[in-house]
DNA sequence: ATATGCACCTGTGTGC
DNA sequence: TGCACACAGGTGCATA
C-alpha cells in the first residue's frame, strides 16, 4: 500500500513514541509466508533499545544499540499500529510488541507480501546501496541528472524503479507526471534536461504535499495510530479514471502500462 | 538489457 | 444471496 508519504508519517508516528524505548515483549501471534517466524526473531528483538526508527525509500528501520536493526517493509497492506493493552488479535495480526512506556504495537499484514526481520548494520548498509537517492534529501538537479538511463524506458516505469528514486509508487508516479505536464507513457531519452527539472520538482512537491496531510488512504491504508491520510481529495489523476480533469475537464484516461493502473490527463500531459 | 506476464495473498466492489 | 471476475499502495522472478 504505502509509498515514501505514508512510510514517513508512520515512521515519524514511531520514532515519536519509541525513541529509547525498550522491547519488553515480543509475541508472535501468527506465521506469515513472508517474515521469520522463530523463536530466534524474538529472541533478537527482545530488551533491545530503540534507539530511533528511520525510513530508507519505503523501508522501515528500528535501529537498536546492539549493532542490529528490525527491518519492516509493509508491501501493500502491512501495518504498523499504536494498540490499547489489551486488545485481542484479529485475524491478521501477526506480532505484537510490547514497550517499557506501555506503548503496544501490531505488526498485521492481509496480503502477507510485507515482513518484519532482523538484519545486520552492514547487511543494511549494502541493501541501501543498491536503492536510488531520497528524493527529499538530494537535489533536484541530482535527480535530474541520474533520471537519464536507460533511455528506451518508459518515464512512468522508471519512476517505479526504486534502484532510479528512492519511494515513488504507482499513486505518486502518476500524480507527478500531471503535475508535469508529462505523459507517462513516453520514453526517458525524450525528456529534455528542463522536463527532467521539472518532473523531479513535481516529485518531490507532491510527496511534501501528501506527507503533510499523513498520506493517501485510497483503499485500507491507516498510519501507526489509526488515521487514515487526508490527501485522497487532493489527488489530480490516480483513481479518477473518466472523471473531469481538474485542470482542463477532459476527462481522465486510464491505461494499463507495466502492468500497474495508470492515469493521466490527454490533454494537460504531452 | 528491457519488457511482459505472472506470482505472491486476501479482500472488496461490480455486474450478472 | 450467490458467483465470477477485476482490481488493489509492491516487489521479484521466469520467460520473450
Amino acid at each position: 500500500m504505502p509509498e515514501l508519504p505514508e512510510v514517513e508519517t508512520i515512521r515519524r508516528q514511531l520514532h515519536d513514541r519509541l525513541a529509547g524505548r525498550t522491547i519488553v515483549r515480543a509475541e508472535l501471534l501468527r506465521s506469515g509466508r513472508e517474515f521469520p517466524a522463530s523463536d530466534a526473531f524474538i529472541s533478537g528483538v527482545l530488551e533491545q533499545q530503540v534507539v530511533r526508527v528511520e525510513r530508507r525509500a519505503k523501508l522501515l528501520v528500528w535501529r537498536f544499540n546492539n549493532g542490529t536493526s528490525m527491518l519492516g517493509h509493509l508491501k501493500m497492506t502491512g501495518k504498523f499500529l499504536f494498540v490499547a493493552k489489551h486488545t485481542v488479535p484479529g485475524k491478521h495480526d501477526r506480532l505484537r510488541f510490547v514497550f517499557d512506556n506501555g506503548e503496544h504495537v501490531m505488526w498485521s499484514d492481509v496480503r502477507q507480501f510485507g515482513y518484519v526481520k532482523l538484519i545486520a548494520n552492514d547487511e543494511l548498509e549494502r541493501l541501501f546501496s543498491g536503492i536510488g537517492p531520497e528524493p527529499l534529501s538530494t537535489p533536484i538537479d541530482e535527480l535530474a541528472a541520474r533520471f537519464v538511463r536507460p533511455k528506451t524506458r518508459k518515464i512512468k516505469t522508471a519512476l517505479l524503479d526504486q534502484s532510479a528514486i528512492a519511494g515513488v509508487g504507482n499513486i505518486y508516479a502518476d500524480e507527478a507526471c500531471h503535475r508535469a505536464g508529462i505523459r507517462p507513457t513516453r520514453r526517458i531519452a525524450s525528456l529534455t534536461r528542463a522536463d527532467r527539472i521539472r518532473l523531479m520538482s513535481e516529485v518531490v512537491q507532491v510527496l511534501q504535499e501528501s506527507i503533510a496531510q499523513k498520506g493517501t488512504s485510497a483503499n485500507d491504508y491507516i498510519d501507526a495510530t489509526g488515521e487514515r491520510g487526508g490527501f485522497l481529495a487532493l489527488l489530480r489523476v490516480y483513481g479518477r479514471g473518466g472523471e473531469p480533469c481538474r485542470t482542463c475537464s477532459i476527462p481522465i484516461k486510464k491505461i494499463i502500462l507495466g502492468g500497474r493502473g495508470t492515469h493521466y490527463c490527454p490533454n494537460c500531459q504531452v
